[in-house]
DNA sequence: TATGAATGAGTGTTCATTCAT
DNA sequence: CATGAATGAACACTCATTCAT
């Protein structure tokens, strides 16, 4: 059964997320799925494979909304903040893709997938960049290294060491994303 | 000797810069400080402790340098430009600090005082911040959730996954240097 | 259908002969036979039965045809020389009866079966040399031990270490058999 | 302490001689050996490296004996006959050797050191036969075939699946000796 | 009869930690 | 103080066998 498969990604998912790489054994995202250790080999040739997979389709959904949130906007300002908005509102909603972004993975090969996930994302926001200041929405800036920032800006305020303190102290979720996003907006140099 | 000490954590320092917690065994540790594995435990009660020193002295070291920087200057906007300037500098010249503060460590507990030294660079920014915003040269912010994304932006736009490319396409260091020192002054509000 | 059972006890003996018993998982018989897994319990109670019955199939095989080639002649030395001639022509043609004669099995019972098979090799030796003794064609010797000499001779000559070697230095197939025959016919005591 | 390379080196020979590759797992070795697993790693890399060193040992140690048999004689006749006495002798003395001689071990890397024993063992009989073949001892042969013929021959006949019986049957030791010597200095084309 | 998904015990290997010397 | 040999629990992965369909 296919459920299988697609239950043994959910799981490994899962325990990356509340306890990271390290505590995602096979057999512990076996025990997760409900499904012997020898079943994982059935679906995925190796563990590594596994969580490369399980990076791959979180990061895959979350740029497919990014993109979808920033499409639904024309000025390039507007696309940005709804492309921060969307991403920002998700992870807070819970810690299952956060903890992927900042893991350093056991394995070199799932770090390279971490590493094209967080690269595609800042390609999100180069896109839009590069749009807005042709139309001289922004200023003339690099968009690559304004892309990297925004991106680790809001991974550090989301999922880094500083987010709890953060969530406690700004009143409410909703306050907490318009911070980090009037942030991202004044970094690409939007006068607010 | 207190000698055989510092031997041993800047050992683990050099093992952890060059090839991530994972290679950085307690053997490997012992072969280049040049003692036996025994000795380690003399001084560490365990490899935790050993590595949370580690980044401990690590982030101290950097967070004098940072606060040394700022207090050149007066103006809010230069010291958080130096700031800035002085961590990128630092991080540019070898893979020293950075590759220990977007690592997952191993260990809970090393993680805790990574956590802990990212929120202590934060503090660092939010002063500067803080004072910048009373004198008016900054706009009103919460000066917390900037700090954070300033930490977070230098920090993948140095350490981060598109740290290389970006390396390799501005020209030179010192162009890298100031584009992220422009997106942080801008993401602050300081009009450029 | 009893095709499905000769089937796999086809693909069996391919994959052993081709890549020793290491590789020939269940799996990956049914693979080369075309049936599933489950099919080869309907017919086989284990992995090992199913090669044991790989081995005493190739194995009688083997020996109608030594013994057929040996009774084509009435000399005893032509019975030994044609027996011979007859295993090595057909050993030089594929590797498919060699590699099971050295191989250690994977289990013992294998193993007791394929210890069985070259007894009864020895036997058909065996059985000429005593003739050949009791007609004063041989001296007189210990046919077991002769037996047992000759059948580890030739196996040794034609799937043992040296056999490539010996493949390549000698002038063609035709040169190594008669090498053999040769040696083996000496061996048992036959003035050439 | 190099006593426990020993120990482990002796314990490993000592499973594969009795139970064959099969059941000298490494915990078994270290079992068997009173050390722990870990210790077999901090002698050899792998288990494929210490069985490839029982093997080689095992075989070093033959093959000076039996060139220092040989040695003791100026007949290539004699000189033959004492090898190969020599080889048997000792087989019969007990299972340590046997085993690995016609085991196909679960490693290709082991099985290639097998296989070079085998054509060091060939060699040795080889050297002694071309200087016989020189000097009108032995008729002009092949004698790469010979020789590979010789050891097949004893190997089979001692540890070969025959053995068993041959022991059995023969009177004593000292007649199997002089049996397996008779057939393969007849082999060798010697007049007796 | 036939399938092949599912099982889980077993294996080689690593490495933090200990302790006799 | 200092050594480094020794430990052993833990982990990824394999594969013969079973059984619901």
């Amino acid at each position: 059964m296919t459920r299988n498969r697609e239950r043994i990604v959910q799981a490994a998912r899962t325990l990356v997320s509340v306890g990271g790489f390290r505590e995602a054994q096979v057999a512990a995202v076996a025990a997760e799925a409900g499904v012997s250790t020898g079943l994982i080999y059935r679906y995925f040739p190796s563990k590594t494979e596994l969580f490369v997979e399980v990076l791959t389709v979180a990061i895959d959904a979350e740029i497919v909304i990014l993109r979808g949130a920033a499409a639904a906007h024309t000025d390039a300002r507007d696309q940005l903040g709804a492309a921060i908005e969307a991403f920002v509102r998700r992870a807070l909603a819970g810690p299952a893709l956060a903890y992927a972004f900042i893991a350093e993975p056991v394995d070199p090969e799932v770090d390279a997938e971490r590493i094209r996930g967080r690269r595609r994302f800042g390609e999100v926001f180069r896109d839009i960049l590069l749009a807005g200041i042709e139309r001289k929405e922004f200023p003339a800036q690099d968009a690559d290294v304004t892309a990297a920032c925004i991106v680790g800006a809001f991974t550090e305020a989301l999922v880094g060491p500083v987010a709890p303190i953060l969530r406690e102290k700004t009143a409410g979720p909703a306050q907490l994303v318009e911070s980090i996003r009037e942030v991202c907006l004044r970094a690409a140099g939007s006068v607010g």
